[in-house]
RNA sequence: GGGCGGUUAGCUCAGUUGGCUAGAGCACCUGCCUUACAAGCAGGGGGUCACAGGUUCAAGUCCUGUACCGCCCA
């Protein structure tokens, strides 16, 4: 009962108490609805990486995520918020690898393929409890029995299926490229996984001899000078280009040059992608350029291109580790010196040739040179253009069998789309309409798809249109292996009728090989192949691959079910911007193929939280905030509030953070922040601790509409535009401003103010039945629509009221129906005849005369206990409004007795003050120095209105072109100001 | 290099389609342990709205430029 309620909010104990009435009432779990086609709400958890446990940026992500479906879950929708986990492929296989390196001086190649796979298992069934732990801990309404891992039988069962299916439409390839290539982690990376930064490095400028010298203008030349930033990748040049136009081409194209170290004769040749030299430029590259380009086509990404187009040989002279090495491609390292780098480390072969050049005289010049290069996102080394053969996704390739599907949008969107060539394109780019890329753009074009806020729809659809194959092998062990088989030669699949099977028929350096692919997992079949000289691709998926099928790989596709009828496609995705490019458009994509709808209709981006100074929070720098820290100081619901109430449509959240010791004695981070959300629910504890002690007893027949007094009207009206704000905001997606309109109602109008006025009437047998259930009511709604936002403590608080009044019914008005949990009860309907502006001016004036007073008393440090004796002179309008509610000001006052009247003089020893149209008179508090401060200020800030008004009003073209209600409205208030100050300079003269 | 944000009180942020004396929370100052709450109550001080131009009767708000900070992409 509510006398038990303890005095301070302790959110441990609720937290537990309302975690098991959730846990035994079942209440997040969702089924599709009997009825088909009724209203379903679906969020899929971006699922956090099992590398870590949760930091404050997966507070806030799933902290939003809940809102959003409480807020559905209480409008009676049948609600899915699908959790789980992602195995993060190359980031977990890192951090283990480091872990096992740094305890056991192990490395992952020191283990079988199987026993390092069941460490890193070992590690995901770890950070996996810890995360559903975390998750839990912040109040997250997942439907848990669906809790999904991307690795799991049945994700993995969609990925094979997925797999397959763009295998047998042509849409996977094997190719050779160049790749960005973590020679750390030694996987290739996509190009979103490699991290631009600006590294201050250098320009060495290398003299190649010539084989012949060449008279060039009247001299005798011997060498050409190549500028590069990676004198390492000389070994492996194949040509030295020059522009065409370059006046020295003539005599230089054709002619050889000797490869200083290697002693390979290498061609000069004419390529329009050289710049010319221009030390004047603006342009760097012309800038800096000799007008002599040396051509690695093994090692740069240009490079190979204009290796492409001279037919040049590519010569890869690294090993995977990013060391110099001749068994790679490298096969006329004969030379002593080339034989000495051999084995080096990329970053010491590039000091000992530049060394060799310098000790040669063949080092022209070093020049400072700040440039962008290239980093693992993952290692954070910088990444290598390496040859390698790779598994791509063919991105802008039509696909044959989605014709018609297609055709049926081309015809009625054909303004979104033009003819290029052969292809029907998506209007202004290369996209094909009928591509992978062309399906996840179209319903952006379209509008289907949205983006909140709007801008990043701008991120999502250059980066599509810009997109390239995407490269979706990884040299992993920990993720999904990579369903082809392979055998040298060409080869049928045989007949297996129990299976499908796609074979593709591929060529190489070594002649042709033929692929094959399996849709299912079957054992005894690939063991089959196997036998028959079929060989597994070693490596894995990219973790983007089975992210791309979340939204209905959890759902069991590519099994047909109800639940996949029901909750595909989902409703909103909720994320972090850095995430728009590497995942929500290859959900979209997925979901576009495989089953012909968009995933989620709403892209929810939010904020990225950074500390106090503006930067990333991150394990480097140690000013992260773990959120159980924050649970256990402050309470979920208080973390919840904070983050709740910064996030506004900013990119940023600034979270100053400060370390705080615990109890144990450990260091650990926190923020300030956190006190507002904590000192909410220690408000809210409290409020309803009293409401609760008042509420004893409350008869909803006893209610009677006609009893309710200015107050009950007033917070009735209040409550009423609450609800239909805060329900329009939450449907907009906003979260600072429907909490902020919760914090002022509750607080500043309900705590304020009515309870204050509450507290005379619960005494009063007359009044206090109609009090008892308007308030009963009022707090009823006012934790339902608080509920999203702080799920522990308005449940706790729920249960109470239950007990206490188990009818909230305002009878004849309005009636709250019941629930035996907050987590399940309806949302708040607005009552639009109990929204009442006429009470709420009423209210307004009162509270404005008790300001008043309150500032008179404080100005002239009367004690709060002495009671005065007010009277007080204004508009016959205003006088009758504060005449019947005299009362209230009397009482929230602290006054002996409160006349107003048309005409009242005032009396002698009185102290004035006015506030608009109302002049107060405290009797008996003569003290004229504070009268004259007082009344001097209030003269100020009147006069400083009144220039302002006066500014515009003698002002002629205001006159003429403004609007003419705001003319009025300006006129009016100059006449109000000059009647104050009269009134303040009135009682200035009598101060004498 | 291209794109997108931001700059308003000591701190963290609001500020609608331009129009009342630019707001909130925290911090600060003053007075209160008033039987819901000192994690509270009442009152108060504090801002050249980054800078420079422009449009307008009127600019924190619209336009142009500059500076600084941040993010994304190449």
């Amino acid at each position: 009962m509510a006398a038990e309620l303890p005095k301070v909010y302790d959110p441990k104990r609720v937290e537990e108490e309302v975690r098991q009435l959730w846990t035994s009432g079942d209440y997040f779990h969702a089924e599709p609805p009997g009825e088909a086609g009724m209203p379903t709400y679906t969020i899929v958890i971006p699922p956090p990486n099992v590398t870590a446990a949760l930091h404050l940026g997966h507070a806030l992500n799933n902290t939003l995520q809940d809102i959003l479906i409480r807020f559905r879950r209480m409008q009676q929708v049948e609600t899915l918020w699908m959790p789980g986990t992602d195995h993060a492929g190359i980031a977990t296989q890192t951090v283990v690898e480091k872990r096992i390196l740094a305890e056991e001086n192990k490395r992952r190649t020191d283990f079988t393929r199987e026993a390092f796979i069941a460490r890193v298992q070992a590690w995901k069934d770890d950070y996996e409890t810890r995360i559903i732990g975390q998750l839990k801990a912040m109040g997250c309404s997942c439907d848990w029995q669906r809790t999904r891992f991307t690795m799991d039988e049945v994700c993995a069962r969609a990925v094979r299926a997925n797999f397959f299916k763009l295998f047998k439409d042509g849409l996977i390839y094997r190719g050779k490229r160049l790749v960005n290539w973590d020679p750390a982690t030694q996987t290739v990376l996509a190009d979103d996984e490699v991290e631009h930064e600006t590294i201050q490095g250098f320009f060495w400028y290398l003299r190649y001899p010539l084989v012949e010298p060449v008279e060039l203008d009247g001299r005798i030349v011997e060498t050409v000078t190549v500028a590069t930033t990676r004198p390492e990748t000389m070994l492996g040049d194949t040509a030295v280009a020059m522009h065409p136009s370059d006046p020295r081409a003539q005599a230089l194209v054709g002619k050889q040059v000797r490869l200083p170290i290697v002693g390979r004769l290498i061609p000069i040749i004419a390529d329009e992608h050289v710049v010319l030299p221009d030390p004047e430029s603006e342009d760097d590259k012309a800038k800096y350029s000799t007008g002599f380009l040396k051509v690695t086509p093994a090692h740069d990404p240009d490079d190979w291109q204009i290796g492409q187009r001279h037919d040049l040989p590519v010569i890869n002279v690294m090993a995977p580790d990013g060391s110099i090495s001749d068994r790679y491609g490298w096969d006329d390292a004969n030379e002593p010196e080339a034989q000495a780098l051999l084995d080096m480390d990329r970053f010491e072969a590039r000091a000992a040739i530049i060394e060799w050049f310098r000790q040669e005289k063949l080092l022209e010049d070093v020049r400072d040179y700040t440039h962008e290069v290239g980093h693992s996102y993952r290692s954070h080394v910088p990444i290598e253009p390496y040859l390698s053969d790779q598994w791509y996704v063919a991105v802008k390739k039509p696909i044959s069998d989605i014709g018609v599907r297609i055709s049926d949008w081309v015809a009625e969107h054909p303004d979104l789309v033009e003819s290029g060539g052969e292809l029907t394109v998506l209007k202004g780019t290369d996209v094909p309409i009928d591509s992978l890329a062309g399906l996840a753009l179209a319903p952006l074009l379209d509008g289907r798809l949205r983006f909140v806020p709007e801008r990043y729809a701008k991120t999502y659809q250059t980066w599509l249109e810009n997109l390239r194959d995407w490269p979706i092998s990884r040299q992993l062990w920990w993720g999904h292996r990579i369903p082809v088989w392979s055998k040298a030669g060409t080869h049928s699949a045989g007949n297996h009728e129990k299976h499908q099977v796609h074979v593709v028929v591929g060529e190489t350096d070594e002649g042709p090989v033929t692929y094959l692919s399996i849709a299912d997992d079957c054992e005894s079949l690939e063991v089959e192949l196997e036998a028959q000289g079929w060989q597994r691709d070693e490596d894995v998926l990219d973790t983007w691959f089975s992210s791309a099928l979340w939204p209905f790989s959890t759902l069991g596709w590519p099994v047909e079910s109800d639940q996949l009828q029901a909750f595909y496609p989902g409703s909103v995705l909720c994320t972090a911007r850095e995430i728009i490019t590497l995942w929500v458009s290859r959900m979209v994509m997925m979901g576009q193929y495989c089953l012909g709808d968009i995933p989620f209709r709403d892209v929810y981006i939010h904020a990225m939280i950074q500390d106090g100074q503006g930067r990333k929070m991150s394990k480097s720098l140690g000013n992260g905030i773990d959120p159980l820290v924050a649970i256990d100081s402050h309470g979920a619901d208080a973390m919840r509030f904070t983050l709740a109430s910064m996030t506004t449509d900013t990119q940023d959240i600034r979270m100053p953070v400060t370390a705080i010791t615990l109890p144990d004695g450990r260091t650990v981070n926190s923020s300030a922040k956190f006190d507002s959300g904590r000192n909410f629910c220690n408000k809210l504890w409290n409020a309803s601790r009293f409401a609760l002690t008042h509420l004893e007893g409350t008869d909803p027949d006893a209610f009677d509409a006609a009893a309710m007094d200015a107050p009950d009207r007033w917070i009735l009206s209040r409550l009423n535009r609450t609800i239909s704000e805060v329900s329009d905001l939450l449907e907009g997606f906003k979260f600072s401003d429907p909490l902020n309109q919760l914090y002022r109602f509750f607080w500043n109008d309900l705590c304020d103010w009515y309870l204050e006025w509450a507290k005379p009437k619960m005494r009063d047998p007359q009044r206090k039945a109609t009090t008892q259930n308007v308030l009963a009511f009022v707090l009823d709604q006012t934790l339902r629509l608080l509920h999203p936002f702080l799920p522990f403590i308005t449940e706790g608080i729920f249960k109470n009221l239950n007990d206490i009044v188990p009818t909230r019914r305002l009878t004849g008005l309005v009636e709250s129906p019941p629930s035996t949990a907050l987590v399940v009860a309806d949302w708040p309907r607005t009552t639009h005849s109990l929204i009442d502006c006429a009470v709420e001016a009423d209210i307004e004036l009162v509270q404005t005369t008790i300001r008043t007073l309150r500032e008179v008393r404080s100005a002239r440090n009367i004690s709060p206990g002495l009671k005065l004796v007010v009277s007080a002179k204004t508009t016959d309008a205003i006088s009758q409004v504060l005449s019947t509610n005299r009362t209230l000001i009397e009482q929230l006052a602290n006054l002996e007795s409160f006349d107003v009247a048309v005409n009242l003089e005032k009396p002698d020893n009185a102290a004035v003050a006015v506030a608009g149209a109302i002049e107060v008179y405290v009797h008996d508090v003569v003290d004229p120095a504070a009268e004259r401060a007082r009344l001097e200020k209030q003269k100020q800030l009147v006069e400083k209105g009144l220039r302002g008004v006066e500014g515009k009003l003698n002002n002629e073209q205001f006159l003429q072109r403004a609007k003419p209600e705001v003319v009025q409205q300006s006129q009016q208030k100059h006449a109000e100001l000059q009647e104050q100050l009269a009134t303040v300079e009135k009682h200035l003269a009598e101060l004498g």
